[in-house]
DNA sequence: ATAATTGGTTTGTAGTAAAAACCAGTTTTT
DNA sequence: AAAAACTGGTTTTTACTACAAACCAATTAT
């Protein structure tokens, strides 16, 4: 068989923007500049465990990067948004227009 | 610990109709009226089971409605956007509205 | 002294996307 | 007549991933 490659849109839409809960980490840090750890577990509503996963994924493909400091002797990370993030989130959505209704 | 509903707007996204193959699959029913196996196929360029599995979560959801029938002695399905199907796109859309930047 | 908070890591489970193999019947090609 | 290809799938297997729950160490509040 030839291989055709047509239209593939679904191919376009980057997975580790497109789940749902990183969608929303992106949002908040594309709108806020900086978020700590706890602002996003009582925002989202997520579990410990869940959050720092999907951080990790986030930071791991370099779309966040994390801020640790003490504050006092009290850890306290915070995450902001990269270049390359802002840039990723933009081209998501860009992508998602041609799967939106017109 | 209290359970406080705070956002939770990834909790309002869809997850059946989230997933891109399907996201295009409802793309091109909400513009084409009918559809057919082969021309999915082509179209989205993934494999014939692929499909098939995607078809029958959308099927199995409501979202869609199979049309079965005979073109002489061969087999022909088509399918269509079911109202709700098309309630639940556009609802889909406004939700992840709340995700896009501004 | 105990409980709660901070910011996680580790572990286990369940769901799912996707490819590949298989199928039955029909049609086309050689 | 045989082989290949097309129609529209099902079944099986693999691999990934989201998520919850349990655990942790240090610090602070009660």
């Amino acid at each position: 068989m030839s291989s055709k490659k047509v239209n593939q849109i679904h191919n376009s839409i980057n997975r580790v923007v497109h789940e749902p809960v990183r969608l929303a980490i992106l949002k908040i840090l594309t709108s806020a500049k900086e978020a700590d750890f706890n602002f996003l577990l009582t925002t989202l509503g997520v579990t410990k465990g869940n959050l720092a996963t999907h951080i990790n994924k986030l930071e791991s493909t370099g779309l966040i990067e994390v801020k640790k400091q003490f504050r006092g002797k009290i850890p306290h990370t915070s995450y902001r948004i990269t270049r390359t993030g802002r840039q990723q989130f933009q081209k998501y959505w860009e992508n998602m227009k041609a799967l939106a209704p017109k």
